[in-house]
DNA sequence: GTCTATAAACTGATAGAC
DNA sequence: GTCTATCAGTTTATAGAC
């Protein structure tokens, strides 16, 4: 049997990448476990916590995607990191958690912008380390951050539009110059 | 003396686009202009009678600005429109209207989201035809789709990281194909 | 056009019983 | 851990006076 917070961060999570944070409250939350929002409050004092322990889980979750990438050339990495975005998206037609949270972020609570941000920042330099070391670090960090950024407004397109081949599209052109092919 | 309505839309522009859709309210609006919530009702009987007139003077103003763009190369063109992308972003560090929309669309009124769609749509099919006509339209759309999302990150990641300088970064490797530099 | 006044619903949050 | 009950504040929206 799941316990409640799972179920809870479950729900959230789905709302939040949907609708936003300001679009998502407790007692919604609490109808969709069959609960009250007292309880929600039980689990999570503030809306900021709920927040802050999303991006938390969310992170951790991709941190495990990551690690599960097997060496290979930088294409090949690179392939297997927007296949992670790819998953992401298709699981439930939604943005990327931090996504949503980051274009929404000068309305959020301090604590779930910190969290946000390191999400975003892990994500840039994870790429930028997947790369060639025969480029300059400076030149990485700049392609990592156009690959990032590419697969954020990618999946807001595909979402918006309601076409999901926006993003395969899109993926594709941005691994163009990687040599390797897309879908994988 | 400037009227009231463009004084809400004025208002209502920068703090949605700063804050996101369902965080900004009639009172705060209502406040900034000195006046009570119900006149804001006068204009805008419902909320999404706003997001609509919204999302319109945006695409009309974006819309002057693409027409102002000269004639010239692909990469002078692409150059141009990326450079409105960098002035809305500037004017007041905020996202683009329509990214942030877009990304909330889901929990939006189905006027609002039409006319966001066609915003990204019209943003699309302008690069791509933009882009030469020696390389095949499904090509050019896709690339096209590729610049729009990547401009459209790019803010994102800026906004959120506090650090402008992200744009151009991005910017610049999508430019990279096109033969012109960047910044302009 | 702007106001007062108000409605009905919803928000995040708390106190305290079980 | 979940509940009932409640709070103060907010939301979108309307009716009607000036």
């Amino acid at each position: 049997m799941a316990d409640t917070l799972n179920l809870l961060l479950d729900a959230a999570e789905q709302r939040i990448r949907a609708y936003g944070y300001h679009a998502v409250s407790f007692r919604e939350l609490a109808d969709a476990l069959g609960i009250k929002s007292s309880s929600v409050h039980y689990y999570f004092p503030q809306k900021e916590d709920l927040g802050v322990a999303l991006v938390r889980r969310y992170s951790e979750q991709f941190d495990r995607g990551l690690a599960a990438i097997p060496d290979g050339s930088v294409g090949q990495k690179l392939q297997a990191f927007c296949g992670l975005y790819r998953a992401s998206l298709m699981a439930n037609d939604t943005l990327c958690l931090c996504g949503m949270l980051g274009v929404e972020s000068g309305g959020l609570p301090e604590p779930v912008v910190k969290a946000v941000q390191q999400f975003l920042q892990a994500n840039v330099d994870w790429v930028a380390e997947a790369m060639s070391a025969e480029v300059a670090l400076a030149e990485r960090q700049s392609q990592a951050a156009t690959l990032v950024a590419g697969l954020q407004g990618a999946m807001m397109m595909a979402v918006c539009l309601k076409d999901l081949t926006y993003f395969d599209q899109t993926v594709k052109q941005l691994l163009k110059s990687y040599a390797v092919d897309w879908p994988q």
